[in-house]
DNA sequence: CTTTGTGAATTATTTCACAGCA
DNA sequence: TGCTGTGAAATAATTCACAAAG
């Protein structure tokens, strides 16, 4: 069972719907900017505006969390960016291993946004022995052969794969051995891990794709675009841009 | 009306559901590694294994292409590859731009994936006066002044943004003044940009909160493990991991 | 008078399940 | 027969629109 759980509807549930998971930390960024601001209260409008959003969806998404705001005012920025940090499970701390220390592990470890919230970059990991020992981004590489130990030992729950392709699913499958349960994965593969493990994919390729798909459709509609007739206006095409910005559904990296 | 565009369901339709685009060049990856081991056709239930997805939705999303199988046999793996390709736009040339040459930026600029299935990286742009004309993956940066003059004179509609957060915005603007019209965000911020621009983003620390709420809600539930009681268990708790290994819904990156 | 919180309506996506073609 | 293609049903997500709280 995937991630069994039980569900159930009844009382106050808390079932908090994947869709508004995925933009609590765009309102929590928003938040934070408020915050450094020294902003007091912001209204669904504002924030939602701030996070790209529209703000009966931003209202929406708050309210399976419990009643944060104020009618007639809004919400206070303090507050709500304690819950929403404390429902992402944000006022603990994570500790992470990035796996491949190539190019893009070594942009990963030096990337600033880890350490902010939550994350601690626990370890860095390669199968290369020259790497071994060599600092990057003030921290010691480490080999691949004390995979094991070093999750252990770190009690991390959270992997982050960097590796080439070829390698992603052993090292995704002793990630999981070692008892990692959160992956995200930078390979451009599909990853088998089993029920109760989670993996988030970042695809580059795939992004790219999407975006060409979308472009070749704007340079065919420039012949099209005349006939505005009145016909079955049909089709949505909600695509991408929703109002604002808004990047949308899904991610994705190299491949 | 996200990127305008008039639409017809009449006749043929071209209303492809964005959740399907998501997930060609997922099929596509898939594909491309069978015609490498010269398979020549496979079904929906071993190419949807490949790709992550279950073989309704493979089947259903391969419906919105057309009929391109056999039944009693499957898909031939060359005709499939060809189809997708062309729908998503790979059968031509996108010169791309990458701007903010970083450690992120030469990871991406690095990155094989690129030029493999129709993209090229047509020019490094940087802020940084020391890195105009050091060469990285071969190809010399240059300085983000001429950065009107590079995208008009390759032709480039699409661009990558891999600049500190700061910086994202007023480049987002330049590249969309300049002709630009699909960007590829890495900075953790909300690009605004006009209606017909398509954005998406990759969020580094988005993806990892996602997994921190996750990965939380597993902790708690050990608590509440034994109480499998027929009350308020409460909480549903789809997330992620659908069926098999599945990866989901939206994409991030640094922030 | 302003802005939240939320049922109800709408739209999108997934899954089922099976008729029908090769 | 085996497997695709697809209506119809089930779920999920978004948007509307408004009552009610401050």
């Amino acid at each position: 069972m995937a991630t069994g759980r039980t569900h159930r509807p009844a009382t106050r549930s808390r079932g908090i719907p994947e869709a508004t998971v995925a933009r609590l930390p765009l309102y929590l960024r928003a938040l934070t900017a408020l915050s450094e601001r020294s902003v007091p209260t912001v209204s669904s409008e504002e924030l939602a505006a701030a996070a790209g959003v529209n703000s009966a969806k931003l209202r929406k998404d708050f309210s399976y969390l419990g009643s944060y705001g104020t009618r007639g005012v809004g919400y206070d920025v303090e507050y709500l960016v304690y819950q929403i940090s404390r429902e992402l499970g944000l006022t603990q701390d994570w500790p992470v291993v990035i796996v491949g220390i190539g190019n893009l592990g070594a942009a990963l470890a030096n990337y600033g946004g880890f350490a902010s919230r939550g994350f601690r970059v626990a370890a860095l990991i390669d199968a290369d022995p020259a790497m071994a020992g060599k600092p990057v981004a003030g921290i010691p590489v480490q080999h691949t052969d004390d995979l094991e130990k070093i999750i252990k030992d770190n009690g991390v729950s959270i992997g982050v794969i960097a590796t080439p392709a070829g390698a992603a699913q052993q090292v995704c499958d002793r990630l999981v051995a070692a008892g990692v349960t959160s992956i995200l994965n930078f390979a451009p593969t599909v990853l088998s891990v089993p029920d109760g493990v989670d993996v988030r994919k970042v695809d580059l390729s795939i992004e790219l794709q999407i975006l060409a798909f979308h472009e070749q459709r704007k340079a065919g509609e420039e012949a099209v675009e005349a006939m505005t007739d009145g016909l079955p206006a049909s089709a949505a095409a909600q695509h991408s841009a929703d109002k604002g910005p808004d990047g949308d559904v899904p991610a994705v990296m190299p491949a």
